[in-house]
RNA sequence: GUGAGUGUAGCUCAACUGGCAGAGCACCGGACUGUGGCUCCGGGGGUUGAGGGUUCGAGCCCCUUCACUCACCCCA
């Protein structure tokens, strides 16, 4: 019996990584240019660090956490999300009394256990921001510049960031009495799930799909009406910012978020593409977090993407923005040719060339064959003449033209790079051979 | 956790009312000397997911089980 891979556990391999690489590369880049930092945390931690963060009514809490009691007794749980074990660290190591504000990212797997479908993995990977130490709204409006950007950078074409204010702890409690209230009247026309909600989560009331609810919660009392001054002035604050900016975003008065502890700003990333996902990213402001993990009061913000999610948005568009991975092949034609050619491949890739050795084993067809393959622009051959030469036959794969014992074995990197690109630019002036 | 669908070569899939398990792609090799893609020829590769049952005979019918996929819930 074959030992297959865990329910909802892939394997990336050699064919998908670069693209994963690549994306890894364009984040890490707009991350610079925004000045946020790197944090590198664990995947396990104490189980109560997510109990208490995340919430204890969440769905990822209740059901979908990896959780298993170590040797010693303590409870441990694979981390379903990032933000939790960032603030830990940042409450562990006092990173607030080292600096005002910490401007953090960071790049991972997460684990929920839910039944795996299109976009949805138990092993999933997120690349995420946080920023602690500032609730201005100028921050907010940074944070979600950052975000597009980076979707932008991403290479993604349609997609909608929606914004919304989930009030805070002075007006949420209100509005979220109003909504129970209001579900509670009208008890009857709501689907299974919602009278479920109802005692649960009633906020989860506003997002329900089925077309009965959307309709009654149409009429139902708004968040908006409810803002305290301080959060409505938030939330404008911020989106004079965006719109001064030309940040594109839509006013989603209904997302509510899976976490607890949202308040104020929270967002999605909805694209398309994705089964009947639609989120390929979602974050908000979690001001009291900090201090009730038992850090000083700072506030926060952050937001999550999904990495297989942008993936399967990208599709095979990221291929065409991925590197030549070679810029030559090199064809040893028997044994004393594999000789040189090893010593002489190995001086050329210290000097940062990108080639791969062929085996004299093989015959030159095949090894004709496996450059093709490998998408090598150039094959170098050293048979005999070759080596008495001591310079390499090019063979230009693009234009099927040979250029005998013309790369001497002595060139540097840079002339052998300039020599293949003569070539280029001659060829497009000499007629073409067929 | 619930529902539906699908399990045959590495991948995508055929195989009539039960009758010798196949194709395409991929991989490897060859088509006179040291040259790739296109074409042609050849080759390796299978416990038909697993276990049991019915039958002279099961990929196909029955039972059990496992896995995967999609969807619900919810989310990245």
């Amino acid at each position: 019996m074959k030992i297959a891979s865990v329910k909802g556990f892939h394997d990336i391999l050699p064919g998908e990584t670069a693209r994963w690489a690549w994306v890894e590369q364009r984040a890490r880049e707009v991350f610079a240019r925004y000045h946020f930092r790197e944090v590198r945390i664990p995947i396990l931690e104490r189980t109560e660090l997510f109990t208490r963060s995340i919430g204890d009514t969440t769905d990822i809490v209740e059901k979908e956490m990896y959780t298993f009691v170590d040797r010693d007794g303590t409870s441990l749980t694979l981390r379903p999300e990032g933000t939790a074990g960032v603030v830990r660290a940042y409450v562990e190591h006092a990173l607030a009394q080292q600096e005002p504000v910490s401007k953090l990212f960071y790049f991972g797997p997460m684990f929920r256990r839910e039944r795996p479908q299109k976009g949805r993995l138990r092993q999933f990977h997120q690349i995420g921001v946080e920023v602690l130490g500032r609730d201005d709204p100028a921050i907010d409006a940074e944070v979600l510049m950052l975000l597009h950007d980076l979707l932008v950078e991403l290479g993604l074409r349609s997609f909608t960031i929606e914004l919304n204010s989930l009030g805070d702890e002075r007006c949420r409690p209100a509005f979220r009495e109003a909504i129970r209230a209001f579900g509670e009247a009208h008890r009857g026309h709501l689907c299974e799930n919602c009278q479920r909600r109802l005692e649960r989560n009633p906020m989860r009331l506003l997002d329900c799909k089925v077309a009965s609810c959307t309709a009654l919660m149409a009429t139902a009392p708004t968040m908006e009406s409810f803002w305290c001054q301080p959060c409505r002035e938030h939330l404008a604050a911020v989106r004079h910012m965006l719109d001064h900016a030309s940040v594109p975003y839509k006013v989603a008065p209904r997302i509510v978020r899976g976490l607890d502890y949202y308040v104020r700003t929270a967002f999605e990333v909805k694209a398309e593409g994705l089964g009947a996902q639609n989120a390929v990213g979602g974050g908000g402001r979690y001001d009291g977090l900090v201090k009730s993990l038992g850090g000083p009061d700072v506030p926060g913000i952050g937001f999550a993407l999904g990495l297989e999610r942008v993936l399967l948005v990208l599709g095979a568009a990221v291929d065409e923005q991925l590197e030549p991975p070679l810029e030559a092949f090199v064809a040893p034609l028997d044994a004393e040719a594999e000789l040189q050619t090893l010593a002489v491949a190995r001086r050329w890739r210290r000097e940062g060339l990108k080639i791969e050795l062929g085996s004299a084993s093989r015959s030159l067809k095949s090894q004709m064959r496996q450059a093709d393959k490998s998408g090598a622009p150039f094959v170098f051959i050293v048979g005999e003449a070759e080596l008495e030469a001591g310079a390499a036959t090019v063979r230009d794969m693009l234009r099927k033209r040979d250029y005998r014992c013309a790369v001497s074995f002595r060139w540097t990197v840079p002339e052998v790079r300039a020599y293949l690109r003569s070539l280029g630019e001659s060829a497009e002036e000499a007629p073409r051979h067929e």
